[in-house]
DNA sequence: TATTATAATGCAATCGATTGCATTCCGAAA
DNA sequence: TTTCGGAATGCAATCGATTGCATTATAATA
């Protein structure tokens, strides 16, 4: 059907060999006479050849395929990283094979047989949760992986995520800076390290400043808007509510503001909102929200380069990378009064990054990429 | 490295033809005793094997990967539509292949060009723009192709798209049976069909209840958040401002909601806001917005569809489908007084669907996945 | 002119799976 | 016992590109 070497060959008296030559051996011994080259070249742009890329890496025994797993492309979140990854791809000349496993670990499962079907040159894989069994068998493919935000317990594969516990820790200690003391967590799915470690920054941070962590105040268990709309709705029926409340990720932030908004209460008037994720509308909203934003193009961009540098063989280490959160402060909290000790305590912040309060319209708006 | 046929057919004691046709060859003439493929089988289950599609697909001269190459997957609208195609495409064993192309016509067309060379069964297009001469070169390949979105003026392909016409029409139809007459529209990129169709059904609306086209409401020129922004700026500082804004997308909307806050107006009290474009999260902020939601899952579904058919020779007729959009009324548009006389005109709404009032959460949270 | 180095090109095996055309095997019919 | 048919299996070419090992052509050197 489409043109091949041999095509080629035919219509300029070459051989086939030659021809390939020709065409991509650049790094060949093999020398081609300039006049010979120009002339294949000619002919092959002429019959609009396009290798076949399907006998090439069967022959080379490699391809230019790499096989991304992730939860749910529809999250903000796995949308940017997936862009990341994309736009990285391209730049080191691979394709991008892509599976949705719709949070279903056993859809997961089948997805990484026919990746491995396909021989794809590596695997960036966003795990659905707590199962792992089929990742570590997918290691005895020798095919390099590396494993991006949910990482696993296991220590034998590349990881990169967020440092999810600094990012509670920001977070909460942001609401006791302006004030609060009867803070709320809405958790995300439990089990889930992601989950586990922002609930440990949440409680030890409270700690830290000898605040009581009543767990009456600690609701929810999954990732979900109606579980940030149900728990809001429980938690602003308590005779003794919080003044604010931490949601482990966006789409629960999304549930309260809705159950609010139902409770003809204002934001951050009536209480106080900040939130785990940082997807790029957040800072449009009325009010704009207070957030924790992960590097995620950044950990697109570090996966791949992790990733081809396993491809070829280069770093035999193994990399365990934990990126830094960032507070994005905006206008969904409110300065409560009663502040006035709260500066005796060390800061988190302090001892690491200076949280930056967002001015103008421009600093994040005009390039949305940076996100 | 790894395991083939010739393996396990050492391994047997059997010959190569027979161990692929006990694997794969179900629906040949050729019989392999049950008890030889159950055999065969279990040395494959014990080896490992897996199939090298690579090679089935060099020697078939057919594969199974779909090229898929959207502008932005962080758009919601293409999150939700490459959602749906991964979705469908599994479902037909087939792998998908996505590009994301960054509004760049030029980034596509090479896209375009990598999907060739593997060879892919078949492609999804959701086009940047105004030129489409590499999508015409395209035809030649015969490989199938169907247009998504943002259809070309060429007839000569398959297209799936929203009515955007349509919808234009349900949305300043909504204003004005509101009360509204002074609707400002901010335009998405000129030069593409989406926008011109979408302006057309602005127009056209308003002239069919008589209501004066005034080129000072029509502004804007791209459908990014910024655009949004800038336009609700000027257009809150007319003299005459109008009362209602319909903005071309969602991006548009998050940028005018900015704008409408920063002047510490409120929507629907000071003015209202209706857009094309219906993402998840518009249901949960606050106010909720009314909108035009595209059937953009079924968008999905029909794309596959449509592009299976063509790959099997199914369907020679050429199919350019239109799918029906729909108004979900929520709260950001305000009722204003006179309307007395607004119903001795005959509603497009009426001529064609219901709109529908949403009433509970349960109706499109608990499981979004059905937008 | 003869010799030799090197530039330029061709031959043929190979990657792994598929499949048309044999071939072998076995039981049943003659 | 011979013959025959079909069931079960094997042989070898094929898909398109790559590449080690020839081979031929050309130029440089003696």
């Amino acid at each position: 059907m489409s043109v091949r070497l041999v095509d080629i060959a035919k219509k300029t008296g070459y051989s086939v060999s030659t021809v390939s030559r020709a065409l991509h051996g650049e790094s060949s011994d093999y020398k081609i006479s300039q006049k010979t080259k120009e002339e294949i070249q000619s002919v092959a742009d002429n019959l609009g050849y396009k290798t076949n890329k399907l006998a090439r890496s069967l022959k080379l025994q490699k391809s230019h395929e790499i096989g991304v797993v992730v939860p749910d492309i529809l999250n903000p979140f796995f949308a940017t990283l997936t862009k990341s990854i994309s736009k990285e791809i391209r730049n080191i000349g691979y394709t991008l094979m892509l599976y949705d496993s719709d949070e279903d670990t056993n859809l997961e499962k089948e997805d990484l047989v026919h990746l491995l079907e396909r021989r794809v040159a590596g695997f960036i894989i966003a795990p659905v949760g707590k199962y792992s069994d089929h990742i570590q068998q997918l290691i005895a493919s020798k095919i390099p992986i590396i494993l991006v935000d949910r990482i696993l317990k296991d220590p034998m594969i590349d990881t990169v995520c967020v440092d999810n516990y600094k990012g509670s820790c920001l977070a909460v200690e942001h609401l006791i800076n302006e004030g609060h003391r009867k803070i709320a967590f809405i958790q995300g799915l439990q089990g889930t390290i992601t989950n586990e470690q922002r609930l440990r920054g949440y409680k030890e941070t409270l700690a830290r400043y000898q605040i009581k962590v009543s767990s009456k105040y600690i609701v929810g268990d999954d990732f979900r808007i109606l579980n940030g709309y149900l728990q809001t709705k429980t938690l602003l029926k308590y005779k003794d509510p919080p003044t604010a409340i931490y949601a482990a990720g966006d789409l629960i932030a999304l549930g309260c503001i809705q159950a609010i908004n139902e409770e003809n209460l204002k934001i951050p008037r009536d209480i106080s909102l900040v939130t785990f994720d940082d997807p790029r509308y957040f800072a449009h909203l009325s009010p704009p929200l207070t957030a924790i934003r992960q590097p995620v193009t950044e950990m697109g961009i570090i996966t791949v380069k992790l990733l081809l540098d396993r491809i070829n063989n280069r770093n035999i280490e193994q990399n365990n990378i934990q990126l830094n959160p960032k507070l994005i402060v905006r206008n969904s909290v409110k300065r409560i009064s009663d502040t006035s000790d709260s500066e005796r305590y060390k800061t988190f912040s302090n001892q690491s990054e200076k949280t930056n309060k967002e001015k103008s319209f421009v600093s994040e708006n005009i390039n949305p990429k940076i996100t």
